[in-house]
DNA sequence: GAAAGAT
DNA sequence: ATCTTTCAACGCCGA
DNA sequence: TCGGCG
């Protein structure tokens, strides 16, 4: 709709005063990665449809496309809506076609354009306009964005079928959030002060995508088999380099239906020829049907690799809107400008992460450091929980890892890390997990070391930052165990930061199934209890500060940090030794035993796990019980009143928030073993009887 | 749960 | 597009 | 060296 544009003095006039000019190259977007904020940035939506500028003079409006194609006839009724507006403008838009859920899909266009007259009329075909060149008499492309958008605004408000794109009211990392959730291709941001330039790949127009997309050229196919004998297995796709040679740049393979294969074969046939149009040799190139380069076609995909190749090609749609020429991956500007780099505010970036958490919807993308990150099933059952709790999903967790992450991730940092996942919950089936041998999200780190099971260097897992966590969270990683040592600082994995016990009760409830671990009971837990004061008893003696949590499960875990001037071996030695004296003490209730059978009505106590790739639920770590209990940090003279199951998913924060961590200072509390061992005060375990 | 393969 | 399949740890103990 | 073990 059309309204008279009355405050002269500030804007009408502004333009340049200038003859209706003839049709321009619309001025388009470089692509960025990263989302960013910076105030004088407008940030709107980036509707995926087809480029239209449209001229309207006379009572008539003509609608280009970016290769000059003309649209009038393909939308009648929007060229009738803007010939309608009976004013001299000139618009920038984009023709978009809504799905049911009013989310732009240009599969929907592409149909829509094949569709008979009376069919077509069903699609919802909108244009939304987002900028003004041209009002009456005056040019505005020498205007600011803001001049612009103040004219639009004004002249125009939405129609039937040309709406006014509206800007979104918020920075642009919010803007990009909202954009993931509704599915939307991404955003762009322009510079508010930027003028209009035609045909120019702007600094001042910046796009950041969810997924890259960009037009190549169908040079050739291979044979299908099985279902898609009949018409091809995958495309070749090409471009044209700036010096004007065609470039191979790979298959694609995916992305085609039943209909859109037989279209593309029809199209096709008549293109095809004996030679390749490539002057590069094409790798397997013996079985192509070659094709004279003429169709263009948008493929989305995830990277360039090395060798200039499209890295998970996906075929969106054909683009005939598109020039040869105009082929090619789309170049990625390094950085944002460098005035972003003074960027405001990271404001509560953790609260919006929740409120997307929070958000009723099962999949979302979470937005976290930049990185985007897919979490789905966001409903999925992954403890029973109790009565009280009831089910504990996955949303549960993620807010759960989300709440802890600051105290969570320093015990996390730097150390090899083994998931315990349980991707259909826990009662379905379990896996380890050290490393990722696919493609890893560039957030994740990860050390390089040599496995003596391999027989080669392996890469392990480490998280160092909140997105890997969720990301963790996101795989259904119900236990983090790390190891105890760290890759940073100095010296290496072989020093670890602990000694470490672990206090297993093997006191069985009864209940069991035969050959079954024990389950938490209670007089296990007390035992576990006494076992442990008796170390602590011996540790307060030799002059040793020790940490104390629950396992989480049915036992205790005691960490003694230590300077890290001393190896696995002589650790494991240290701890055995203090095993054996309190067996030598205490037989009845404790055991070094390794068979099972020898355990029963003890508590193991287990030494063992002091070695280099052998690793322990971290602190605040769920376990696999119902409950979802985590291992809890306590203090000693809390020993004699808690429960394991005292601490879970659903209470660990507040906990947090009343006691703090009490652990945060395990790594400034350390004991040097060198010290120690030359000591006196270890003669105590001279008491131990030698074994014959 | 993610990626690759089959239809 | 949808379904199916495959894969996802490791170091020490003691016989 | 290999199955048991956590
Ligand atoms: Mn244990
Ligand atoms: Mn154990």
């Amino acid at each position: 709709m059309l309204h008279e544009y009355k405050r002269k003095r500030n804007f009408a006039n502004k333009g340049k005063k200038a003859a209706f000019p003839k049709p321009f190259a619309p001025m388009l977007a470089k692509l960025v990665k990263t989302p960013f904020t910076k105030p004088d940035w407008i940030f709107e939506p980036k509707l995926d449809g087809i480029r239209a500028l449209s001229y309207i003079q006379n009572g008539k409006a003509n609608m280009l496309s970016r290769r000059g194609l003309n649209l009038n006839h393909r939308y009648p009724a929007i060229n009738q809506e803007l010939a309608d507006m009976d004013e001299r403008l000139i618009l920038d838009g984009e023709i978009v076609a809504l799905d049911a859920e009013g989310k732009p899909s240009f599969q929907l266009l592409q149909q829509h354009d094949e569709l008979s007259a009376t069919a077509a009329k069903k699609v919802q075909i909108i244009y939304y306009v987002f900028d003004i060149l041209y009002y009456k008499d005056r040019d505005l492309r020498g205007l600011s964005l803001n001049d612009r958008q103040n004219v639009l605004r004004h002249v125009l408000s939405s129609g039937e079928s040309v709406k006014v794109v509206e800007s979104l009211n918020c920075d642009g990392k919010q803007a990009f959030q909202i954009c993931l959730d509704k599915g939307l291709e991404g955003i762009v941001a322009k510079y508010a002060q930027g003028i209009y330039e035609p045909g120019r790949r702007s600094e001042n127009w910046l796009k950041v995508k969810v997924t890259q997309s960009a037009e190549f050229i169908i040079c050739g196919y291979n044979p299908g088999t099985g279902s898609r004998k009949s018409t091809f297995g995958s495309l070749l796709l090409g471009y044209y380099d700036n010096s004007g040679e065609l470039i191979y740049a790979g298959n694609v393979g995916t992305g085609f239906n039943a209909q859109l294969l037989a279209k593309l074969k029809k199209l096709m046939k008549p293109l095809e020829r004996k030679t390749s149009p490539f002057k590069e040799k094409v790798p397997n190139g013996r079985l192509v049907t070659w094709l004279t380069p003429e169709l263009v076609a948008e493929i989305k995909y995830a990277e360039i690799t090395q060798d200039k190749k499209l890295r998970v090609p996906v075929f969106m749609r054909l683009r005939e809107d598109i020039d040869l020429h105009q082929t090619g991956p789309t170049p990625v500007v390094k950085a944002v400008p460098a005035t972003v780099a003074q960027s405001i505010e990271e404001p509560k970036t953790d609260e919006l992460i929740r409120t997307h958490l929070l958000d009723q919807s099962e999949n979302v993308n979470l937005l976290v450091a930049g990185n985007s990150i897919k979490i789905t099933n966001l409903d999925k059952i992954l403890w029973p929980g109790n009565t009280k709790t009831g089910p504990l999903t996955k949303r549960d967790y993620l807010l759960y890892l989300l709440d802890m992450a600051p105290i969570l991730l320093p015990h996390l940092k730097d150390r090899p890390i083994t998931l315990i996942r349980y991707p259909s919950g826990l009662s379905g089936q379990r896996f380890f997990q050290k490393h990722w041998n696919q493609n890893r999200p560039s957030f994740v780190d990860t050390v390089e070391y040599y496995s003596e099971h391999n027989d080669t260097d392996e890469e392990y897992l480490i998280c160092n930052n909140l997105s890997t966590l969720l990301w963790f969270g996101q795989m259904s990683s119900l236990e983090l165990h790390t190891a105890h040592s760290r890759v940073n600082p100095e010296p290496d994995l072989n020093h670890p930061d602990f000694i470490v016990f672990d206090l297993d009760p093997y006191v069985y409830s009864g209940k069991e199934a035969k050959g079954a671990e024990p389950e938490l009971n209670s007089k296990g837990f007390a035992k576990v209890k006494k076992v442990a004061f008796w170390l602590k008893e011996v540790l307060d003696q030799i002059g040793i500060k020790s940490y104390l949590k629950t396992s989480g499960r049915t036992g205790l875990h005691i960490y003694i940090p230590i300077v890290r001037n001393v190896e696995y071996e002589r650790i494991r030695a240290v701890a055995r030794i203090l095993g054996e004296y309190l067996v030598s003490a205490h037989g009845a209730d404790i055991t070094v035993e390794w068979a099972v059978s020898k355990r029963t009505g003890k508590i193991f106590f287990d030494y063992n796990m002091n070695a280099r790739g052998k690793t322990l639920a971290c602190p605040y770590s769920p376990r696999s019980t119902a409950e979802a209990c985590v291992s809890a940090p306590i203090e000693w003279s809390e020993l004699s009143d808690i429960y394991p199951d005292d601490f879970t998913i659903t209470n660990m924060f507040e906990r947090i928030a009343e006691k703090g961590d009490l652990w945060s200072d395990i790594l400034d509390n350390k004991n040097d073993l060198h010290v120690l061992l030359s000591s006196k005060k270890m003669n105590i375990l001279n008491l131990v009887p030698k074994k014959t």
